[in-house]
RNA sequence: GGGCGGUUAGCUCAGCUGGUUAGAGCGCCUGCCUUACAAGCAGGAGGUCGCAGGUUCGAGUCCUGCACUGCCCA
């Protein structure tokens, strides 16, 4: 196959056909392994989408990293298992396809329950799979034959069943208290799902008259319309100022009714007035004070927020009508003593941003404590670990204060409550499958409970629903634990924590298959109870500007767009690169362009390497396959090092590979991203290349071109298998045309990850590598300075202060010549630094033989500079190295270090004090 | 009110357990179409690491305080 490939990367053709090969080829489908499986094993769950949801940033990163994770166990031999799926999310999407009705003229009211949810899956079949048809661009690696919903009847009998068995342990219980209540969508909503905002709003006081009294007392609100469903004022029982209205009553105003003063804790001499009005059925502490005192509940409000029957004469008008209308009434009858502004804290409806309202209602609820002190055990005790650590803290410190569960939703979508009602007896029946009548009466009146389960509810038992669970699988008995969780810090309580808990009670006693937990390395874990081993909890990504995206703001980066322009491998790169745990990612456009350049440098130096192959042997293939399994395979076994570059190639190869497996292993993103980079550009491309192309003209032997040819080729070889995990699209690309389109293996995603080999690491011959370097620098660098025509070739003349550097000099004189563009290298017996517009270091000399003059007043300037850089170096060291102390406590290695570059600055001052002399400059 | 972060080059960010000379990308300046790549090559400028103390032989890194800034929870 000749490998005549375009002058510059165009990703998007080639990158939309390896995802359709990858899925169409079912690369990543994982078949449940037999016993007797000892390979170990990579379990990871897919933080699933929202069904309504489209593709952002942030998922982006989190499928990133995971991707990246994924491949590179893969690629390492693991058995791995990355599950895909959706989540049916209640409230979001019921939203969706009511404002959908809404366009027809429709409401769900009107069309009843069993109708809507048909209606529902309509839409979730037609545009359900939206984000999970956008992940497949990203090249996702997830095994699309195990996708899941969370509405699914197998895992909906989970849920079912879970639902149950909490009920029969005494962990979920109904009951009438306050909850979050959205007016808007119509339903109970949990803490999490409250965002709490402090708005600017005003603080009210009004009197109320004590009854056989002259007298008033003043409370202070910021929600009058409440007063309406008052049923008691409370003092603080220490507060004198109030000692003789003890057993006393008031008459509420507007609604004449009469309440008792109480004595209670909630007063606070120190708020306001210290008076505060009672209303138990709209406001949480109120509700509890109520129940203290038992006061009457009573609930002013209809389910939508507006005012009901109780609220007598305001009944009909909205809350915030109310509001108003009572305000007025207080100020004409003279009760309304006072309006100062006040910052009051608003909780709104996370979803859809409504004020949420506190209500008195029934739901079910979890009882939380005994599942969350295990879910504390597994986190306290190591069994699983919190990346970065200080989210450990964040968690526990949740979990300790946790409260209980509101996880009855009033929808229609969702996991309908296993709870059937009796018509005639009032029953309550929960069973897994509906009754055919009551157990206690007999009668065939049954109802099922009207009222959904929180979606999460769902979503924290996918790690054991997804493998099987309630059965008891082989399925879980390789795959549970999962490995690892990686997600977003939004939905660390919302879903990890009810992970933990949900699959620490639910998966009591579980033991994953013995061979395969040892060989995956988890022999020390003692639970395997848990969802995963380790959690990581990465960044949030934002705009340019650091602010964090929003509709509102309109400052959405849809990755789509950023992957258009250019291209997914180059995106996933930003992504990975910026990727530092623990800071917010910052998405900046211009450097995803600079990582499409890396993409098209990767692109050229590969058609550098076809142009020669396809001329010097095109029959050539990597090491005849050996380097892409086994997986235990280490270094560049095929690859022939003769010459310094190639030894030093080699060596910076197996240190860049050893670098990236450590950087990955620790989810260090972003510096396995960076050492990739800088190895495959800044020492390939810029030095190797560069240093290999004479062995590969026309001039050179067959013999050593073909040696050279097969070295590029193996190192090319190894350094895509490298990148593959963070640029799957490029590698696989080049990859198989490496290998003229008859790879060993159907995707370079198949072959063996590069693993170090100590032995092709060559420390002498790096250091080696670094004198020629400078060197080869220093010319360049002089030739600017005096302006030497770019095309002209000068002698240069090099002082080598010791035998050995003039040896390796002399050996590799024909690179110093090529990259220095020299046209001679003459040795010389003494030192050069005299000369004006020569270079010193401590190795060498070199002057560049040119006659142009050189500019003084520069040069002299940036002596000056240098030389102050190198006295205050001295000064420091010699600081140290005169220090009793620190010769005495800092470790050999740094003392030793500091010795030698104590004598190379010397040399260093004498040769730039003598340049400056000859200059004569001041 | 409680908790957690951040402050390093013009911009966006690295800098792990304190150890010789603080790095990258982009941007900027100079010069090059050197037959893989102008999405490139070569060279260069640019930082008292927010401020003030402290610990240490040694602090961008650890501790305390302050300033500014962001987030989460109630």
């Amino acid at each position: 196959m000749p490998h005549e490939l375009p002058k510059a990367y165009e990703p998007g053709a080639i990158e939309t056909r390896w995802a359709e090969y990858w899925i169409k080829e079912k690369l990543f489908h994982v078949e449940t392994p037999a016993p007797g499986e000892t390979r170990p094993v990579f379990t990871l769950l897919l933080p699933p989408p929202n069904v309504t949801g489209r593709l952002h940033m942030g998922h982006m990163l989190n499928q990133t990293q995971m991707d990246i994770l994924v491949r590179w166990h893969r690629m390492r031999g693991f058995i791995t298992l990355w599950l895909p799926g959706t989540d049916h999310a209640g409230i979001a999407t019921q939203m969706m396809v009511e404002r959908q009705l809404a366009k027809e003229g429709k409401k769900r009211r009107e069309m009843g329950r069993e109708k809507f949810v048909e209606r529902v899956w309509e839409w979730k079949r037609e545009y359900g799979g939206a984000i999970l048809d956008q992940m497949k661009r990203l090249g996702a690696s997830v095994d699309w034959g195990r996708e899941y919903f969370t509405m699914d009847e197998n895992l909906s009998r989970a849920v079912r069943q879970v639902f149950v068995r909490l009920y029969e342990e005494g962990l979920i219980y109904r009951g009438k208290y306050i909850v979050n209540w959205c007016p808007r969508c119509e339903t109970a909503i949990s803490d999490l799902e409250v965002k709490h905002e402090d708005v600017a709003g005003k603080l009210w006081e009004i009197r109320y008259p004590v009854i056989g009294t002259n007298e008033f007392i003043t409370v202070a609100t910021t929600r009058p319309e409440t007063m309406l469903g008052d049923t008691a004022v409370a003092v603080n029982a220490a507060d004198e100022r109030y000692t003789h209205l003890h057993g006393k009553g008031v008459l509420l105003p507007l609604m004449k009714r009469e309440i008792p003063i109480i004595l209670d804790e909630i007063a606070k001499p120190e708020f306001g007035t210290g008076a505060v009005k009672i209303t138990p059925a709209h406001d949480p502490n109120d509700f509890e004070a109520g129940k203290r005192h038992n006061l009457p509940q009573i609930d002013v409000m209809d389910l939508h927020a507006r005012m009901n029957e109780n609220a007598g004469a305001y009944k009909g008008l909205d809350r915030y009508e109310a509001r108003a209308a009572v305000l007025a009434d207080l100020k004409e009858q003279g009760f309304l003593v006072a309006e100062k502004d006040y910052t009051v804290p608003l909780g709104k409806c996370d979803r859809c941003g409504t004020v949420v309202e506190p209500r008195l209602s029934e739901q079910w609820f979890i009882k939380i404590e005994p599942l969350a002190k295990k879910a504390i055990a597994a986190v306290e005790s190591g069994e699983i670990t919190i990346t970065p650590e200080n989210y450990k803290q964040i968690y526990l410190n949740w979990m300790y204060n946790i409260h209980d569960w509101t996880i009855s939703r009033q929808l229609w979508w969702g996991h309908r409550i296993p709870v059937w009602h009796c018509g005639d007896c009032k029953e309550v029946i929960v069973a897994r499958a509906a009754p055919a009548k009551c157990p206690k009466c007999g009668s065939a009146k049954l109802e099922q409970d009207t009222d959904v389960l929180d979606t999460w509810f769902s979503s924290g038992l996918l790690p054991f629903t997804t493998l099987g669970w309630p059965e008891k699988t082989r399925d879980q008995a390789v795959f549970y634990p999962t490995t690892l969780l990686i997600t977003a810090y939004e939905i660390l309580f919302f879903w990890v924590a009810r992970m933990i808990m949900f699959g620490c009670h639910f998966m009591e006693g579980h033991e994953q298959d013995a061979a395969i937990k040892k060989a995956s390395g988890w022999s020390e874990k003692k639970n395997d109870s848990v969802p995963f081993r380790n959690v990581y909890i990465h960044a949030l990504v934002r705009d340019a500007d650091r602010q964090k995206m929003s509709k509102t703001k309109g400052n959405v980066i849809n990755p789509l767009d950023v992957i258009d322009r250019f291209g997914t491998d180059a995106t996933r790169f930003t992504l990975a690169a910026m990727a530092a745990p623990g800071t917010d990612i910052a998405f900046n456009e211009s450097r995803t362009d600079g990582y499409r350049a890396f993409a098209n440098k990767i692109w050229n130096a590969a058609r550098f390497m076809f142009m020669n192959v396809d001329r010097i042997a095109p029959d050539l293939r990597p090491g005849g396959g050996q380097e892409c399994l086994p997986h235990t395979s280490k270094g560049v076994a095929a690859f022939a090092a003769s010459t310094l570059e190639d030894r030093w190639i080699l060596s910076r190869f197996n240190r860049a590979t050893r670098d990236v497996n450590d950087a990955i292993e620790t989810c260090r993103f972003h510096e396995a991203a960076n050492r990739i980079y800088d190895f495959f550009w800044g020492e390939f491309c810029d030095w190797y290349i560069e240093l290999v192309k004479p062995r590969l003209m026309e001039s050179a032997s067959a013999e050593t071109a073909r040696a050279a040819c097969a070295n590029l080729v193996n190192l090319f070889d190894g350094a895509l298998r490298l990148l593959h995990p963070v640029m799957p699209f490029i590698t696989e690309e080049i990859w198989h045309a490496v290998y003229a389109g008859t790879p060993p293996l159907k995707s370079i995603a198949l072959a063996a990850y590069p693993a170090a080999d100590d032995g092709q690491i060559d420390l002498a011959v790096e250091t080696q590598m670094a004198v020629l370097q400078d060197l080869i620098v220093s010319v360049r660098n002089l030739r600017a300075e005096l302006k030497v025509e770019p095309k002209v070739k000068v002698p240069i003349q090099v002082f080598a202060h010791e035998p050995e550097i003039r040896r390796l000099i002399e050996d590799n004189r024909g690179a110093v010549e090529r990259l220095g563009n020299v046209e001679q290298v003459v040795f010389v017996d003494s030192s050069l630094a005299k000369i004006a517009g020569a270079r010193s270091t401590a190795r060498f000399d070199v002057h560049v033989v040119y006659e142009k003059k050189i500019d003084v007043a520069a040069e002299c300037e940036r002596l000056k500079k240098e030389l102050e850089k190198i006295e205050k170096e001295i000064a420091n060291g010699q600081r140290q190295l005169s220090n009793e102390q620190f010769l005495a406590k800092a470790p050999a290695k740094v003392v030793e270090g500091l010795k030698a570059r104590a004598e190379e600055l010397k040399v260093l001052r004498e040769k730039t004090v003598a340049q400056m002399k000859e200059l004569g400059c001041p």
